[in-house]
RNA sequence: GGAGUGGGCCAGACAGUCGCUGUGGGGGUAACCCCGUGGAGGAAAGUCCGGGCUCCGUAGGGCAGGGUGCCAGGUAACGCCUGGGCGGCGUGAGCCGACGGAAAGUGCAGCAGAGAGCAGACCGCCUAAGUGGCUUCGGCCACCGGUAAGGGUGAAAGGGUGCGGUAAGAGCGCACCGCACGGGUGGCAACACUCCGUGGCUAGGUAAACCCCACCUGGAGCAAGACCAAAUAGGGGAACAUCUGUAGCGAUACAGGACGUGUGGCCCGCACGGUUCCCGGGUAGGUCGCUUGAGCCCGUGGGUGACCACGGGCCUAGAUGAAUGGCUGUCUACGACAGAACCCGGCUUAUCGGCCGACUCCCCCU
């Protein structure tokens, strides 16, 4: 599932928790559901090419939905930090199921 | 074989597997599932021009502002393309050029140099009439004067070469070349040619400086614009209820008066307030615009060409936090620049590697 519409973003920017990924940052907020969602905002600051923001977003999608059975019910909001071009497809991936098995387990409901 | 010039094309492929999304069909109350089928580029980019489309403005015309700038053609249009002209570069194939006007006016030009735009005597050359000095009495020198041949400065010094001419020189005169104007010839034209005449020659550079001339030109953009439309608050309107009286057993009908709560001791005032329905504005959200179009492919014909005409065939992304990807194999080894966002035509910029045919120069062999 994803996230959509502005209200729901400002909903997790407001209230989170941090978690780091290599060059991503995570934002983290339980959504009351019975299933995470996943927002992304991967910015021109992170990279002013599109091939490689669309490159990023493929990536943590692919992740995020090969993940999502462990995931609490949160909603997640991805962001990438300057200079994330760099940085290669399996460090990515190997980060990111770090941060999804740490959120996994400071679920409290699952 | 080497070096090079200018075009066209491709942009990893195949298989398996897990996904995303448009669409057709089927199933399901629905969420969704199953099957079939489609799914980024040559630049999708920069947003620099031109057009379509949409809304706003607009009687018509002019000015201002902006743009374009050799000529002809192509085109929906262009600042694009094609062909031609002119100038420059290259042995050549070819390449490059904002390439109208400087005898309408204004402005600008560092350094060097005597002088830089109605030219100018620094050196040099000439002269010895006049003034002055020296004198071996032949002359010599300075001033005055003449001179644009030569030197030197400069990006540029006011046509070039030769002959005549002269005190020395000078278009001063002549010939040839160049230049300007007029005529002629060729060409639609830009322009070319120089058979002819005229002029001794003047007109320097700069117009991506103002300017002049010719032509073009409303503004904003798909977050354009059109439609549907909650919840909550609020606007306009109607009816009814609430109170009292009368008539009636009653439903109800008629008439009249405004009521309640809060703030005030009280009055006035101010604020808030019942139910139902209708109307219009409008937010979140949604739908359309949204892909069939100056479209693509093939053939025939016309044209040097850009391109056009005709005939046949094809449908080829339409997302909206934004889809074309991940993984695993194999392949004469690994691959650049880069991601559609209303749509076209161009330009410019980025770019690994490869394929095709055309042309030029050099070398070697026959």
């Amino acid at each position: 599932m994803r996230l959509l519409r502005p209200v729901e973003f400002k909903r997790v920017f407001s209230a989170a928790e941090r978690y780091r990924a290599g060059p991503l940052t995570l934002l983290a907020s339980s959504n009351g559901l019975e299933h995470p969602r996943l927002g992304l905002a991967i910015s021109k600051k992170s990279d002013k090419r599109a091939v490689q923001r669309n490159r990023i977003k493929r990536l943590v999608r692919e992740s995020f939905r090969l993940h999502q059975a462990v995931i609490g019910a949160y909603d997640i909001v991805v962001m990438a930090k300057p200079g994330i071009a760099t940085s290669s497809a399996p460090e990515l991936r190997k980060a990111l199921e770090r941060v999804w098995r740490r959120m996994a387990d400071s679920c409290d409901d699952c």
